[in-house]
DNA sequence: ATCCTTTGACTGAACGGTCGGTCAATAAAA
DNA sequence: TTTTATTGACCGACCGTTCAGTCAAAGGAT
C-alpha cells in the first residue's frame, strides 16, 4: 500500500520546499515581489512551475511564508522574552543584533523593507508582525522609562525609527555606509 | 482656416497633463508602481487609456515625471544653496521642514519611499536624486564638522538615516507616531 | 447666418505578450 | 499496481501600448 515510506516523502518534501523558498527569496529580493514571476522562481529553484503549486497554494503564500520565517528568525536571534527587563549590556547587544541582521542577511531584510510600502501586502505583514514585535517594544519603552525619559513611548518610537533608518541606509548603500561607526553612535545616544 | 488658437491648446494640455499626474500620484501611492495599471490611472483621471499616451510616452515616464517634480518641490522648499553654511536655527528649520514634508504630503512621500526598494527603478531614481541632494549632504557634514564631531561624514549619514526612519514611521503609522515629540528629540540630539 | 475646412484632443478596440494558476500525463519507486 | 512527486502545455485575464477613426471648436469664405 505504501511505496516510499512516509518518512522518505516527508524529507523529500521538506528539502524541495526549502529550495523553493530559498529561490523565492532571491528572486523577490532582486526583482521585488510584483515584478518577480512564478516562472522565475521555478527556474531559480530548478523546478517546474507546476510543482510550485504542489508546495504552495499561491505566489502570495510563498511570500507570507518567507516573511513569517523571517520574523521567527529575528525573534529567535534576539531571544526577547515577554516582560524582560533590559540591562544596559543587553540593550546594547540588541542594537548590535538588530543592525547586524540587515547587514548579514541583506536579501531577507530587503524583501521585508520593500514590502513596507506595498499597500496590498502591508496589512498581512502587520498582522503577522505585530504580536511578535510588541514584547520588544514593551521592553524598550520600559528601558527608557527606567532611564528617566519623560515620554518613554515617544523615545521608543524615535529609537526604532532610527534603527529602521539605519538598516535601510545600510541596505541601500552597503559599500559606503559606515555601519560600525553608526552603531556606536546609536549606542552612545540611546544606551 | 484656423481651428483653436495655440494658446487655447496649450492651456488645455497643461490642465489635462496635471490631472493625469495627480491621478497617477494617487494610484501609485495607493497601489504601488507595479500593481497600478495604466487603466486605473486613466479611470482616476477621467480620461481614456489612449490619451495617456498622448501626454506621456510610457507608464515609466509618468513615474519619472512625478519623482522629478517631487525633488524639485523639496529643493524649492528647503532652499539649500550649494555651499551654504548652516546656523543652528537654519539647521533646526531644515529638520522641521524635512519631517513636515512626509507628514503634509504623504502621497508623494509614500511613492518616493516605495520606490527605494524596487530594484528596477532605483537606479533611475538615484540618477535624478543624487545631484539635488548632495548640496544638502555637504552642508550637513560641514555643520557636524563645525560642531566638533570627529567623523562628520558618519554623523551626517547617521543623521539622514534617522530622518528617513522617522519619515518612514510617520508615514506608516500617521495616527500614533508622535511626530512633534520625535522632532524635538531629533533637534535635541543633532542640533 | 450658414457652410466648410482644419486642427488636435480624444476614444476604445485590438495587439502581442506575460502573468498566476491548472491539469492530464508521466516517472519513479516499492 | 499503487502512490506520489513532477512536468510543461495550456488557460483566461490582464498588462502596457498602439492606432484608425471621431468629435468639438474656431475662422474664413460665401
Amino acid at each position: 500500500m505504501s511505496p516510499r515510506t512516509k518518512q522518505q516523502f516527508e524529507e523529500l518534501r521538506k528539502d524541495r520546499r526549502q529550495a523553493i523558498l530559498n529561490a523565492a527569496l532571491t528572486v523577490f529580493a532582486n526583482s521585488g515581489y510584483h515584478s518577480a514571476s512564478v516562472s522565475m522562481i521555478a527556474k531559480e529553484a530548478d523546478v517546474s512551475k507546476g510543482l510550485m503549486y504542489n508546495y504552495f497554494p499561491s505566489k502570495e503564500a510563498v511570500l507570507l511564508t518567507l516573511v513569517n520565517d523571517l520574523f521567527d528568525h529575528v525573534v529567535e536571534l534576539l531571544r526577547i522574552t515577554p516582560g524582560e527587563v533590559l540591562t544596559r549590556e543587553r540593550f546594547i547587544e540588541l542594537i548590535d543584533l538588530q543592525i547586524d541582521i540587515a547587514v548579514k542577511e541583506p536579501q531577507r531584510w530587503k524583501l521585508y523593507m520593500s514590502l513596507a510600502f506595498q499597500p496590498e501586502v502591508t496589512p498581512l505583514l502587520m498582522e503577522t508582525m505585530l504580536p511578535k514585535v510588541t514584547p520588544f517594544m514593551m521592553s524598550m519603552s520600559q528601558y527608557f522609562h527606567a532611564k528617566g525619559y519623560e515620554d518613554p513611548v515617544a523615545a521608543m518610537r524615535y529609537f526604532s525609527a532610527s534603527l529602521d533608518g539605519v538598516q535601510m541606509h545600510a541596505l541601500l548603500d552597503p559599500d559606503n555606509f559606515p555601519v560600525e561607526k553608526v552603531k556606536q553612535m546609536v549606542i552612545m545616544q540611546f544606551a
